[in-house]
DNA sequence: AGCACGCCGACT
DNA sequence: GTCGGCGTGCTC
């Protein structure tokens, strides 16, 4: 009896065999099966190799059925071993983000609906002695030979109600047909012709689509100011791909934020792309799945969940806003999607484009040591300028008390305002405040699961956890020491910020962007629509207004705090802090009139600000670079997080200690910690912390596997393997 | 991931 | 005396 390797989607070690039961042809490796696994089914995937010929065969069971769906390609296949092996996950694991849609694999349920039956068709053609009423007629003339309607979309056409169509079905006129599936992803219309190009915007895409049109692997970093139209450049790549046949996969970091960048696709293609992102509910998930597995998807723009999509012949993968740190997933299997998408478009023989006007220290000196090759845009699209960036010195001229919008920047937003223009401003934290205290007995108000302040949110009126989602009422009293109205918010939120509007600029049209107040797609879709329709004067808003909008209107832009993201000793705060106010200064000015950009900083002469004002980011990055360099810090040398979690502290000590001392020795590595995480505790649980940092030449998988084997580790302890960590908390 | 087996508290 | 809590362990 043959026997074949079945991947199944949990977090087993490896693969299991099973047996291919008398009469059934041997699935070919790919092939989407169901198997039996303790007392129940399950799916999974024949994978590659030898079975074990030491099984005894009774532990073997039968494969219980394979499914009619496109067998999963080999190059997915060797992506999936390839993301758990880097990031030491099981294999499993991986698969099951390739899985996501586990009902896709089940023939799609098809509609019922009626056609003319050969009765029917002679009383069509009047080739029938029996006389009808003139709705039955109505019925008769409305639907063609051979096609077949539901019952509903029938009645409304010939303007008769349903009972007629029952009634027709009982005389035998009409007959029960299933109805063609509707193609519910429309081709892009590569016809169409693109958007005029400016001569930088010309070459660019003349180059991508040289890559694009290569039908094999190659990175390439495009780059470009804000508003500078790298989006249209880049769609020109993806009209190649699909002019060779082959699919195109977007990632965007925010794709539930994304109206703007969907409408422009498909003023590009005439139809709107396949989407992708974990919000997607059940059924578009299925069909959307689905329809990938079959190559019924031409282009998909997508979370990096998308990055697993079962696509048959994908051709490009291009990463819009490559810099940003939410293509890293920090749960379950933890991988950068914007790294993982050069590796998927290297085992596809696809083309691979990074796109960022900021981008990442990592994917710049890829592309200086001619990893990747880089195309940039020089100039702003339609030949607006880039806008003015000024520090105001909070030091010289502070806000007023219990203020936090200086009296310069108060006056610039007036002005702006007055003059018909529309202004921004920038927080980057959700809520009222920060931190509550209580002014009598100093208690600050923390979360009982984590290591954090409580964030009041004054819409809500509650106190919340940005970590966990613990939430409480705000208490009248303090609950340490009972005094009354002694609670105090201290420090500013956006909600703060737009207290403090509302006084001064009482007369100005405000809207908040925060997630709390853009929960989805309808609510960004219609604060773009309101902006762009100049509904509103003052935006407020936190890191959601940085992505991407187009807003011709504004010309100024305050950041509140600019250097909120520069405590703490993140390895890259400095390089974030640059990106995101960069991006969020990018907003200004991006038609004719000139755009400015007002930074509150306490410390204008930081390195941050003074390349944010010169505009010399190149400058500051190449600076970066050589402050990473000597150390080998990233991505001059290699860095592996472990992270000790247990609900006993004692126990999150002990394994965080052993581990410690089992820490990996040799020539160029290095184990710091452990050491308490900054995020001590996160959801009732105790964290520690280690990192393991290496020479680049030095391949950490094995080190880390044999670090991790020789530590006994209780179920009740889980430590988590971060490799090229993003976030040190 | 499920689902079973296995040891300690509130019920008929 | 049982029903049932969810802690460890196995599934080809």
């Amino acid at each position: 009896m043959a026997r074949l390797r079945v991947l199944l989607p949990l977090p087993l070690a490896g693969t299991y065999d099973y047996r291919v039961p008398a009469g059934m042809p041997p699935p070919p490796p790919g092939s989407f099966v169901q198997v039996p696994l303790s007392g129940r089914e399950t799916l999974g995937v024949v994978w590659d190799g030898e079975p074990d010929p030491d099984l005894p065969e009774r532990r073997l069971r039968d494969i219980a059925a394979v499914f009619d769906i496109p067998p999963m390609t080999e190059s997915l296949r060797r992506f999936i071993e390839w993301v758990a092996a880097y990031t030491l996950s099981p294999p499993g694991a991986v698969l099951r983000m390739a899985m996501s849609a586990p009902s896709a694999l089940d023939p799609p349920a098809a509609k019922a609906g009626w056609r003319l039956s050969e009765a029917g068709l002679r009383a069509k053609l009047g080739q029938s002695n029996a006389r009808f009423t003139e709705n039955r007629r109505r019925v008769l003339d409305t639907l063609e030979e051979g096609e077949v309607r539901g019952a509903t979309s029938l009645a409304v056409a010939a303007g008769v109600s349903a009972g007629v169509v029952r009634g027709m079905a009982e005389a035998g006129l009409l007959e029960p047909a299933l109805l063609p599936r509707a193609d519910e992803f429309p081709r892009p219309d590569l016809s169409r012709p693109g958007p005029a190009l400016g001569p930088e915007q010309q070459d660019a895409a003349a180059q991508l689509r040289a890559a694009a049109a290569a039908r094999q692997f190659g990175v390439t970093l495009l780059t470009g100011v804000t508003g500078s139209g790298k989006t249209e450049v880049y769609l020109e790549a993806v009209a190649e791909c699909l002019k060779q046949g082959r699919q195109a996969l977007v990632l965007l970091p925010e794709i539930a934020l994304s109206t703007q960048w969907l409408e422009r696709f498909a003023r590009r293609f005439g139809a709107e792309p396949a989407l992708w992102h974990s919000e997607l509910g059940g059924r578009r998930r299925r069909d959307t799945w689905r329809a990938v597995a079959e190559g019924r998807v031409d282009v998909l723009v997508g979370a990096r969940s998308a990055l697993f999509l079962p696509f048959p012949d994908l051709g490009l993968i291009v990463v819009d806003e490559e810099h940003e740190t939410s293509f890293k997933q920090e749960e379950g299997v933890i991988y950068n999607a914007r790294d993982m998408a050069v590796v998927r478009a290297r085992l596809a023989g696809a083309a691979c484009v990074l796109v960022s006007a900021t981008p990442s220290l990592e994917t710049l000196t890829n592309a200086e040591q001619g990893r990747y090759a880089a195309v940039h845009l020089p100039v702003r699209h339609g030949g607006a300028a880039l806008p003015a960036v000024e520090v105001i010195d909070q030091r010289v001229a502070p806000p007023e008390r219990g203020r936090f919008l200086s009296p310069s920047l108060v006056a610039a937003i007036r002005d702006t305002i007055a003059g018909g223009q529309q202004a921004m401003l920038f927080l980057n934290r959700r809520g009222y405040a920060p931190l509550t205290l209580c002014r009598h007995c100093g208690h600050r108000m923390r979360c009982p699961n984590c290591t954090a302040w409580l964030v009041e949110h004054r819409l809500q009126r509650r106190l919340q956890c940005h970590h966990c989602g613990h939430a409480e009422p705000i208490p009248p009293t303090c609950p340490e020491c009972n005094a009354e109205n002694s609670l105090t918010p201290l420090g500013p939120g956006v909600e703060r910020v737009q207290e403090e509007a509302a006084e001064m600029f009482p007369d100005a049209r405000r809207l908040v962007m925060a997630s709390d107040t853009i929960p989805g797609p309808a609510a960004a879709a219609e604060a773009a629509r309101a902006i762009e329709a100049r509904e509103v004067d003052l935006i407020i808003g936190t890191q959601i207004v940085a992505k991407g909008w187009h807003f011709p209107h504004l010309t100024l832009v305050g950041v509140v705090d600019a250097d909120l993201g520069l405590a703490g000793g993140d390895l890259r705060a400095a390089e974030r802090t640059v990106q995101l106010l960069h991006q969020v200064a990018g907003r200004a000015g991006r038609a004719e009139a000139p755009g400015r950009v007002l930074l509150q900083s306490w410390s204008p002469e930081h390195p941050v600000m003074q390349a944010l004002v010169s505009g010399d980011l190149d400058g500051f990055m190449a600076a970066e670079a050589g402050q990473r360099r000597p150390g080998h810090w990233p991505p001059f040398g290699r860095l592996a997080a472990l992270v000790v979690s247990a609900e006993d502290e004692r126990e999150a000590d002990r394994v965080a200690r052993d581990l410690g001392m089992a820490a990996p020795r040799g020539e160029g590595m290095e184990v710091l910690g452990p050491a308490p995480a900054p995020l001590a505790m996160l959801r009732g649980r105790h964290r520690r912390r280690l990192l393991l940092k290496c020479r680049r030449e030095v391949a950490v998988q094995p080190i880390l596997r044999e670090w991790l084997g020789r530590v006994a580790v209780p179920a009740s302890v889980k430590v988590q393997v971060d490799v090229d960590p993003v976030s040190f908390l």
